[in-house]
DNA sequence: GACGCGTGGCC
DNA sequence: TGGCCAAGCGT
């Protein structure tokens, strides 16, 4: 018994039963695809089904508004992927006359689409027999292979590549791939694998070795780093003040409130504008958001102040009064999301 | 090659 | 609880 065998006769009785496995149409495959990135199947699907939904082809989405694709984004996080999506949506519908590319070279060259995703839609669609390398895949293959090397390094890919490239089903690339995939997120996972109704586990060199839960190695530990950030609440009849963020920073094209940001907790001086406004303000409430990489301390203030001293701080802080009622088209960050939710929205 | 980039779920 | 993890990519 090989390992393509078993697995793809694991797969064949047991896949689950995804929306984007209903389609070859490679639009959707590459909209999974990019969702998926990073991001659990449960979290994934209802955006999924709300794009699909939204957008019926890749025209429809390249016709859409950057803002409209990051709000249909909102709360899944990466947002670098939303806008990347909505810029190849508008590049394949006008420079590809709407075709989209299905061999893994070309799909490389796509903006958000890397070795991986290209791997994934070009196994699928265009049964290319391309490895797609992911978190499963290193992991699958780490332990069954009983492979120590350091996966957190770039140089490793290569050798799972290589490996990939080697047993890849050639009749069945993308099922082969897929079917990594599952066992992946369903047997062989991180923390308490189902080794005993595996159906690699007469095989499995991990297994025999008693060192399932010590593979795959991964070395590099994530610095985190803390933020300390004041959002200003400014209010005038049905309006709110909001800021789209821009530079390279989280939540890039996002709207926030007006943002002031410290590099400690304390508050020098008990001041956060540094302006005889400070006298307008006053403290709602605090929170800690935790995103993979900072730590953000996060405080909420009112600022009473009249519309016109609303009109001066617009031009400073580069904010605009948007209405309640046009919220629901303007994408948000989600301590942003459930403030608005919890003190107006309710 | 190292780093920045979200959110939610698990124990 | 806090640390780790989840179908990576761009720079």
């Amino acid at each position: 018994m090989n390992f393509n065998y078993l697995i793809l006769s694991y797969f064949d009785k047991n896949k689950r039963d995804l929306p984007w496995r209903d389609t070859i149409d490679p639009f959707r495959i590459w909209l999974s695809e990019i969702i998926l990135q990073q991001t659990r199947v449960d979290q994934g699907m209802k955006f999924y089904n709300n794009f699909i939904q939204e957008f019926d082809t890749i025209f429809d989405l390249a016709k859409a508004d950057e803002q409209k694709v990051l709000k249909l984004w909102q709360g899944l996080g990466y947002y670098s992927r939303a806008r990347n999506l909505h810029f190849t949506a508008q590049h394949i519908a006008t420079e590809l006359n709407g075709v989209f590319p299905s061999n893994f070279t070309d799909l490389k060259k796509l903006k958000g689409v890397g070795d991986y995703t290209a791997a994934a839609i070009a196994s699928i669609v265009n049964k290319e027999a391309v490895p797609a390398v992911d978190g499963n895949m290193f992991r699958v293959f780490a332990r069954y292979f009983n492979i120590d090397d350091d996966i957190s390094s770039p140089k490793t890919k290569k050798i799972f590549w290589d490996l990939g490239m080697e047993i890849i089903d050639q009749k069945r690339p993308g099922d082969f791939n897929q079917a990594v995939m599952d066992l992946g997120a369903t047997i062989c996972t991180p923390k308490l694998p189902k080794c005993d109704i595996c159906p690699l586990n007469e095989s499995c060199e991990a297994l025999r070795l008693n060192k399932v839960l010590d593979l795959p190695v991964k070395l590099k530990k994530t610095k985190i780093s803390n933020r300390f950030l004041h959002f200003i609440v400014i209010e005038n009849d049905d309006k709110i003040a909001l800021c789209k963020r821009n530079g390279n920073d989280v939540w890039r094209n996002l709207f926030t409130f007006p943002l002031v940001e410290t590099t400690t907790d304390l508050l020098d001086k008990g001041f956060v504008l540094e302006t005889e406004l400070d006298d307008n303000l006053s403290f709602i409430s605090e929170e800690k958001h935790i995103l993979s990489h900072q730590n953000l301390f996060i405080k909420y203030w009112k600022l009473n102040v009249s519309l016109v001293e609303i009109n001066n701080l617009a031009k400073d802080l580069a904010f605009e009064m948007i209405s309640f009622n046009d919220i629901e088209h303007y994408p948000l960050p989600k301590p942003i999301e459930k403030f608005i939710n919890k003190y107006y929205l309710d």
